[in-house]
DNA sequence: TATATACGGTACTGTCGAGTTTCGGAACTT
DNA sequence: AAGTTCCGAAACTCGACAGTACCGTATATA
C-alpha cells in the first residue's frame, strides 16, 4: 500500500493543485504516535488528523480506510532504521552487542515496542498485518543479532552449529515481555543482563569476571 | 471485584428468587473464550451473553460494566491452576522442568497466553488490570520456575547467587514472543529448546550430550 | 482568467455497541 | 396466595466513531 500521490506523480502531471507530498510524513508520524499512546482500537481518525494539523479529507484522499493507513504507517517505520552497512565491528560478540546499546537506539526501540503493543489486537484479526509489523519492527533488530552471531562464528569465537534464528530471538523476547507484560521500560542495565546472563551463556561464552563474581 | 451474589449470599437470605451461582462460571468462561478469540476491543457484551446462553441483564446484574467483568474473568483464571503442593520433584532441575511439560499444561498455557494477548490493549489504558493479569497468568508460572530454581540451589545443583526472578522470566518471555509476535503455537519441542539452549546454560548447567552434539 | 484539484475545517450520515428497560415466566419467602 | 427477585430474550436509548459532503481558500494547468 503506497500513498496515491506517489503513484499518480509517476504518471502524467494532471491539472489542479498537486498533492503536498510533505503531508504524508506528518500524517504517518502522527498515526504512529497515537498508535503508541492508545493502541489501534483507541485511535480515532480525528486524533490523527488533529495531531498532524490536517483535515480528515486529506487523510482519506491518501488512504481508503483507517486500517490501510495504519498498515502503511507501520510499514514505513522500517525506513528510518539502522544502516546495515555501518554496523559496529568490535572484534568480539559481546563488544558488538554493547556497541548497539546507545541511548538513541534504545529509545527508538522502546517507541517501536509501544507501537507493536498497540497493534497486538489488530494482528489477531488481521494476519497480513502481522507480517508487515514483523518486517518493520522485529526483523531489522533480529537481522542485526544474526549478523553479529554469524561474524562470531566466522572468526571462531563461538561454535558453528548454534541455532542463529533461535538465539537471535532471545533478546527481543525478553524486551517485549518486560515492556508489554511487565509494563517496565527497558534500560541499558537490563539489556546488559540479558547479554551477560542469557545470550552469552547460551552460545558458550562467559561474561567478564567483573560482571559475574565467582565468589 | 467479586460477583454480587457471593457477597449478598453471605449476608441475610433475602426474599425472591436467589441468583443462580452456576451462571457465574458459564459467563466468566464465555468471556475468557471470546477474549482469547477477538481481544478486549473486539469483544461485545452480546457475544458473551450469547456464548453463555444468558441475557444481558443477567450479566449486568452481576458486574457493573464490561471492564469489571473482564477484570473478574481474568482474576478467576488462576483458581483452576496448578496445585503448588503437588509439584513434581525429580531430583534435577532439568527433570523438574520437563515434568511440567505435559500436554494439558501446555494447552492450558496456550489458552492463557491468547487471553493475555487480548488484554494488551486494555493493559496500556488500565494499569490496575496489568497487576491482576500478571497475578493470574504470569505469576503462577513464574512461581513454579522460582521454586524449581530454589530447590536446585538448596541441593547444590546450581550456584546460590543466581538472579531467580530474572531467570524465571526467560521461559515466559520466549513463549509470549513466539505466540504473540510470531503467531506460532508453542509445542513441547520448543519448550525443550528453551530449557536446554537457554535456561540451563544461563544457570551454568549443560544439557545432556544427546541433545547437544559436541561434533 | 477559467478550470481543476488540494488544503484545513466543519457539519453531516450511518452503524455499532454499552448499558437500560420491559416482558412473560420461574423460583423463592412469608 | 401474594410479593419479590431472578431468568432469557428482545426492544430501546444514546454516545462514539468511520466515512462523506461541503465550505472558503490556495495552488496548479491551459
Amino acid at each position: 500500500m503506497m500513498p496515491l500521490d506517489l503513484i499518480e506523480q509517476a504518471a502524467s502531471p494532471r491539472v489542479g493543485r498537486p498533492m503536498d507530498a510533505t503531508r504524508d510524513d506528518d500524517i504517518l508520524n502522527a498515526a504512529l504516535d497515537i498508535l503508541a499512546e492508545v493502541g489501534y482500537d483507541g485511535m480515532t481518525i480525528d486524533m490523527v488528523a488533529a495531531r498532524a494539523r490536517a483535515g480528515k479529507a486529506t487523510l482519506y484522499r491518501r488512504w481508503p480506510s483507517k486500517t490501510e493507513l495504519v498498515i502503511d504507517a507501520v510499514a514505513c517505520m522500517k525506513n528510518k532504521d539502522i544502516d546495515f552497512d555501518a554496523l559496529p565491528d568490535t572484534g568480539t560478540l559481546r563488544g558488538d552487542f554493547i556497541a548497539m546499546m546507545k541511548a538513541p537506539t534504545i529509545k527508538d526501540g522502546a517507541q517501536k515496542m509501544r507501537v507493536m503493543a498497540g497493534l497486538v489486537s489488530l494482528i489477531a484479526r488481521n494476519p497480513e498485518l502481522a507480517e508487515t509489523a514483523r518486517a518493520s519492527v522485529i526483523a531489522p533488530r533480529a537481522e542485526i543479532n544474526r549478523r553479529f552471531l554469524q561474524r562470531a562464528i566466522d572468526r571462531g569465537e563461538i561454535r558453528a552449529d548454534i541455532d542463529i534464528p533461535f538465539i537471535s530471538s532471545i533478546s527481543p523476547s525478553m524486551v517485549t515481555y518486560r515492556t508489554m507484560m511487565m509494563g517496565v521500560p527497558v534500560d541499558r542495565e537490563y539489556l546488559m543482563q540479558i547479554l551477560d546472563k542469557v545470550v552469552l551463556p547460551s552460545v558458550g561464552l562467559v561474561a567478564p569476571a567483573a560482571l559475574s563474581p565467582q565468589r
